[in-house]
DNA sequence: AAACGAGGTTCCT
DNA sequence: AGGAACCTCGTTT
């Protein structure tokens, strides 16, 4: 195990979640006193299910509801009106070393762009760990935040998604949706 | 179009 | 240590 590992499994790290409306359904929104460390989606009846997929991330963590921790969290990522540079959102990564700089390659990846496996294991100075890419990309506890849903395959198909396609593409469909909007606005 | 092997990393036994 | 699983890719049937 490396250094960075025994936090990647969660040890020493307390996680407040809780479910809030979200315009893809119900989101798990969790957070450490220091910032934002998951968010997941649910479909209605499914919410144990996803909580225990989070939990089994960070099996060592140690987990309470706390929905005044996450309120906030759940009002700011759904508002487009409230990404401001200037306040970023605060996120922790709990990962090992190589999922955190594939997590944080993502992060770079522009509203609207997308990217794909490949391009970022290219970035990170593997170009042959576009299938590891996939992977850490799959374990991204952050979604949509972390905009995983913005990287395609090479040859342009969707490839795959944390269990089903449907959710990434009613995610780009939204965001295709709001640069409509904002490109009507400043027209 | 589908099947295959190589490939990097992680998780489980 | 060994093997399987992954949101891959390029080549081969």
């Amino acid at each position: 195990m490396s250094p960075g590992t025994y936090k990647a499994r969660g040890r020493g790290v307390t996680i407040g979640h809780a479910f809030h409306a979200s315009p893809f359904g119900k989101a798990l929104v969790m957070a450490t006193e220091a910032g934002l460390c998951g968010l997941a989606f649910a479909d209605e009846g499914e919410e144990a299910a996803v909580l225990a997929d989070m939990r089994r991330r960070w099996p060592e963590a140690v987990y309470v509801q706390d929905a005044g921790l996450t309120a906030s969290y759940a009002g700011r990522i759904f508002d487009p009106e409230r990404w401001r540079p200037e306040t970023p959102l605060r996120i922790v990564f709990i990962g090992t070393d190589f999922e955190i700089r594939v997590w944080q390659t993502l992060l770079k990846i522009p509203f609207g762009k997308a990217s794909t496996y490949s391009a970022i294991a290219g970035h990170l100075g593997k170009p042959q760990a576009a299938r590891a890419v996939g992977a850490a990309v799959g374990r991204n506890p952050v979604s949509f935040v972390v905009p995983c849903h913005r990287v395609f395959g090479k040859s342009g198909s969707l490839c795959g998604y944390h269990r089903g396609l449907t959710r990434k593409r009613a995610i780009l469909g939204w965001e295709a949706g709001l640069s409509a909007a904002s490109a009507r606005l400043s027209a």
